[in-house]
RNA sequence: CGGGGUGUAGCGCAGUUUGGUAGCGCACGUGGUUUGGGACCAUGGGGCCGGGGGUUCGAAUCCUCUCACCCCGACCA
């Protein structure tokens, strides 16, 4: 491609809105511009990143014996209904209604639909194990886009669902998907970690997330360096030691607190470890209203919640004020377990009830109670885990500490077992002629989130430095002056010549300064440079990587062995 | 959803406090001089000042409603 001719606008400044690397370089290098919120345009340069990733994400696909579909964009209420998830997506659902009034969903993703299209023809357990895929855009009208392509509210995905006679043949679908994963990231040169994820909207039990590590990434992880325990920190079990000092029981106390309502204030007020209170959260939580008791150091992981109580994430929401009063009696700060009302229904994490001699609310407005014991003071469901890991905290697997850092989820594995089959009513018969129900898995990758995550993962201060497997272009060939013949020739002659060896190439025949048309590949970071200048008469141009500050003179003649090089290098060739 | 911030030319911004009919840099057109790290001179084009309503002789500026975009928080008992 000629840059004279091609549609790439570079930016100088950084758009006001872009705050993460990934998201100015690309505004900047000409690659996606925005729509709306969450909504972005692939331009030219930009597309071509993104359909190599798709690529990858195919060729993987393939190999691992999958097959691709392309399923329709738009799907009917009814679908949805018949998993409960029209409700459960809720507002994440960008929803339309067509002039019959029949009601729509753009698709945030397909477990229903592509479940639906097996239902009708696959009858047999001959006919399986089956593994089918699609490489598509995908809605989801997010409570927050932010970042960019980071997380959007149209992506593309690449989807895959598998379907097996038996729960054995899911965890060898399994294995083979993360193998597949595994390539895929790892031919984008992705740092990555894979942790266990919670299973959230999608159902099922077994989950692992593929995380591209970052520091700007939106996902928190939890890991242990000794053993191969890695979870997200929303999916991480928490071992959280009581420590009990005096074993006694002692008589409980009512402690005037005055305006006191947080634990820092308690904390500092009584002069007592945090570690000795127990503290209460109010949640209106799917039109109850939930009161749970956790040890006051260690925060609340709303997901555990969520999964306990079997609601959707949009169904919790913390209490108003009046709510509080009314289930406790006492302002917002003084919710105890004891004397509850019993509209609320009460959750105490495990931890709490061994315990002993803790502080609670009072439920009275600026009182506190002393030595309060589980079992002789209060009693309510026990929940075995309700708390959010922290650094620090002991693996679960094999007691070392664990770290905790953050990473961008690019992909996801899930094993879902026969929740769609069971709801959309989707039967094989068996060996011996018996209706099962498919047992299913499904597993994503966010294209254009990696394509982000490679960014993160590669770029200096001048600008993008793509892998040689995704970058828009192999090389890049600077015409330092266009008005010079010498240069320009050369230029177009090494130009057709890596072309009709297959490279993919640019020429910078741009009647622009050399400053420009450096600060322009630089941005767009492609991988191989040569720069045709003052030597050309001589047959001699400068070769460099955009990974290093290296440049070295060579004769033009061996410019191509020193591509192909390069290729050999990056296992392409 | 709550809180904060910002909307002025394609991009980055000033002007708003104290109303008087819009400016700077980059980008863009033209002519010229330049050409190895975002050139220079000259000249030119481009704005319902996010939108509606109001106050006023007069509104980018004041009042009001609204929309959009960005950031923070969804962690407080």
């Amino acid at each position: 491609m000629r840059m004279s001719k091609m549609y790439m606008p570079t930016l100088r400044e950084v758009p006001a809105e872009a705050e993460l690397a990934s998201h100015k370089l690309l505004l900047r290098a000409g690659m996606i511009r925005k729509l709306v919120s969450g909504v972005y345009t692939y331009l030219p340069l930009g597309y071509k990143v993104v359909r190599k990733v798709e690529q990858i994400c195919r060729e993987e696909m393939d190999a691992a014996g999958s097959q691709e579909f392309l399923l329709s964009a738009i799907q009917p209420r009814e679908l949805w209904e018949a998993s409960g998830r029209w409700q459960d997506f809720g507002p994440e659902m960008f929803k339309l209604v067509d002039r019959n009034e029949r009601e729509f969903c753009l698709g945030p993703t397909h477990e229903e639909y592509f479940t639906a299209v097996i239902k009708d023809e696959v009858k047999s357990y001959k006919q399986l194990p089956l593994n089918i895929y699609q490489i598509q855009t995908k809605y989801r009208d997010e409570k927050r886009p932010r970042f960019g392509l980071m997380r959007g509210r149209e992506f593309i995905m690449k989807d895959a669902y598998s379907f097996d006679v038996d729960e054995e043949g899911l965890k060898k679908a399994y294995e083979i998907m993360w193998k597949a994963y595994d390539r895929v990231f790892t031919r984008l040169h992705l740092t990555y970690r894979v942790v266990q994820g919670d299973t959230g909207a999608m159902g099922g039990k077994v989950s692992h997330e593929f995380m591209a590590m970052s520091d700007v990434g939106e996902g928190v992880i939890a890991y242990c360096d000794k053993c191969d325990y890695a979870a997200t920190d929303e999916k991480a079990d928490v071992v959280y030691r009581v420590d009990n000092t005096g074993d006694e029981l002692l008589e409980v106390e009512k402690v005037h607190t005055p305006d006191i309502k947080t634990i820092e204030d308690l904390n500092k007020y009584l002069s007592m470890e945090k570690s000795k209170f127990g503290k209460a959260l109010v949640y209106n939580a799917g039109g109850e209203t939930v009161v749970v008791i956790i040890p006051a150091d260690r925060e609340l992981n709303e997901v555990k919640l969520i999964n306990y109580l079997k609601i959707g994430e949009h169904e919790l929401e913390f209490a108003d004020d009046e709510t509080i009063k009314a289930i406790s009696g006492a302002d917002k700060g003084f919710t105890g377990p004891v004397g509850l009302s019993k509209d609320a229904r009460l959750l105490i994490d495990s931890r709490i009830t061994k315990m002993k001699n803790i502080v609670v609310g009072g439920n009275e407005t600026d009182y506190h109670l002393k030595n309060v014991n589980y079992g002789r003071d209060f009693q309510g469901e026990i929940v075995d885990d309700l708390l959010l890991v922290e650094e620090g905290d002991i693996c679960p697997k094999c007691g070392e500490v664990l770290k905790i850092d953050r990473g961008i989820e690019v992909g996801n594995i899930f094993q879902l077992g026969t929740k769609y089959s069971e709801s959309i009513g989707a039967k094989f018969l068996d060996e011996n002629g018996k209706e099962e129900y498919f047992v299913m898995g499904s597993y994503g990758i966010g294209v254009t989130r990696s394509v982000a995550a490679v960014v993160e993962q590669y770029h200096d201060e001048d600008g993008i430095i793509w892998p040689l497997v995704v970058a828009p272009y192999h090389v890049i060939i600077t015409v330092v002056n266009t008005k010079n013949e010498e240069q320009t020739e050369l230029g177009e002659k090494l130009y057709k010549e890596l072309l009709s060896l297959g490279y993919e190439v640019l020429l910078d025949d741009r009647n622009d300064r050399a400053g420009v048309k450096f600060k322009d590949r630089d941005l767009i970071g492609i991988p191989i440079r040569v720069t045709v200048g003052k030597l050309a008469g001589e047959n001699i141009v400068e070769y460099s990587l955009r990974s290093s500050k290296e440049k070295i003179e060579v004769n033009a003649d061996t410019v191509k062995d020193l591509v192909l090089e390069e290729f050999v290098k990056a296992g392409l060739k």
